[in-house]
DNA sequence: CATTGACCTCG
DNA sequence: GAGGTCAAT
């Protein structure tokens, strides 16, 4: 393809504590990332195409990216043709580290955030360091809007399949990288044609087809220009104090909350995840099933008043997690929720195993003597009960049992 | 208010 | 059943 051009690796400063990219793009905020060639992570952003890389190992303090300019763009040029180009202007500038810093929400300080959770709560204390560098992302509002709607009854894999056939249909190409087609996300407008709906059952969207298609003419033509922009939060993070707030959440984050509940397929929990990731309130927490089961699990909820998830229970579960971790009680709930996706589970036996070689190599400085074979007995003990526990999973699915599995721990 | 089905596909 | 929502009871 030689319709677009391709610029060279540059370092983004932020570390693997700040920003892990492996967690946060695959814990089901985004649904548009794609990984290609084993690590590299790729997606449209803004009418370009952006992909990262992060090496652990190699240099922990840094993100790579890499940006990919379609070829009618007058950062074509300046992009293949390296670091010795003067900029002229403001239209030949790649402002593409702004926009990384904007869309990862790189201004909080995470590991203090931890700190102050981790202070504030055993169970997130317990939990949250195998999953360091969650960080809530500031995605287009639009973009989040649709992702959402899609989620409900849905799984992250199908939710990504029917985004990408969203923007594939209509969203404009950007460009190829490694042979795969990048559209830009489709805007309103273009969603909100008659046929939109029909089109939509057609690609697989069931029942959200219709939601889709009301909800872009409500934005598109119902509602003023820039109004689901206008409900995003504007008071700059303050880190210095840790604020004690409304168990609601602050007046701006109510405001958005319902005025997003009067679209279609906008409930409690999509119009949470809007304003968290897309709308920049930190105190939004969308609960979920999977926040549900944590609710009941660690922190007491499934009895008495609040038994079953109603409404009073969802806002009980909210006010309960701002009261304990404060103004950005969404950016902890989403490390619980990472720290319980079914993805990351393996990570947790991984863990495990580096950190009882750790412990066996002290015992051995110490003097004391450690047989190889009750370190390699361990390792195999671990991978056994994982894959034990998938395969119990897999024949839960395949028989369809009545009883809920319970979960482990 | 809380509870109950239906709603579209498919990994 | 899957990271719900809507409408009716």
């Amino acid at each position: 393809m030689n319709s677009i051009r391709t610029g060279e690796w540059q370092k983004l400063a932020v570390s693997l504590a700040e920003l892990s990219l492996d967690t946060t793009l695959r814990c089901g905020q985004s649904f548009r990332w794609k990984k290609l060639n084993e690590d590299e992570w790729t997606c449209s952003l803004r009418g370009r195409v952006i992909s990262l890389k992060q090496d652990p190992k190699q240099d922990p303090n840094h993100v790579l990216y890499k940006v990919t300019w379609p070829s009618n763009s007058p950062l074509t040029k300046l992009s293949s043709s390296g670091k010795g180009v003067k900029v002229e202007d403001d239209s030949t500038k790649d402002d593409t580290e702004a926009l990384l810093r904007h869309y990862f929400n790189l201004e909080p300080n995470l590991t203090e955030l931890y700190e102050r959770w981790s202070m504030a709560d055993p169970n997130f204390k317990k939990r949250a360091p195998k999953f360091t560098g969650v960080r809530i992302l500031k995605q287009d509002a639009w973009e989040a809007l649709v992702g959402f709607i899609c989620s409900s009854n849905n799984n992250i894999a199908r939710i990504s399949q029917m985004v990408n056939n969203l923007c594939l249909s209509y969203g404009p190409l950007i460009g190829h990288v490694h042979d795969q087609p990048f559209h830009d996300f489709p805007t309103p407008e273009s969603l909100a044609g008659p046929e939109v709906e029909s089109q939509l059952r057609k690609l697989g969207f069931g029942y959200r087809a219709k939601y889709l298609a009301r909800t872009a003419v409500i934005v598109s033509k119902e509602k003023p220009e820039n109004w689901l922009e206008s409900l995003s939060n504007t008071e700059p993070f303050d880190e210095t104090e840790w604020k004690t707030l409304k168990p609601g959440g602050r007046p701006g984050y109510r405001k958005s909350h319902e005025e997003l509940l009067a679209l279609q397929g906008v409930g409690p929990k999509v119009a949470d995840c809007v304003c968290l990731m897309g709308l920049g309130w930190g105190e939004s927490v969308p609960v979920d099933t999977h926040v549900w089961q944590i609710a009941q699990r660690d922190y007491k909820f499934g009895k008495g008043k609040h038994k079953s998830l109603t409404k009073a229970t969802y806002d009980a579960i909210g006010n309960h997690f701002r009261l304990l971790w404060g103004e950005e009680a969404g950016w902890a709930h989403s490390v619980l929720f990472a720290a319980d996706l079914r993805t990351f589970a393996i990570r947790l036996t991984e863990k495990t195993e580096v950190q009882e070689e750790l412990q066996i190599k002290a015992e051995s400085e110490d003097g004391v003597i450690v047989q190889a074979t009750t370190v390699v007995k361990k390792r195999e003990a671990i991978r056994e009960e994982t894959i034990k526990e998938e395969t119990t999973d897999d024949l839960n699915v395949v028989f369809s049992t009545t009883a809920k599995r319970t979960r482990r721990r």
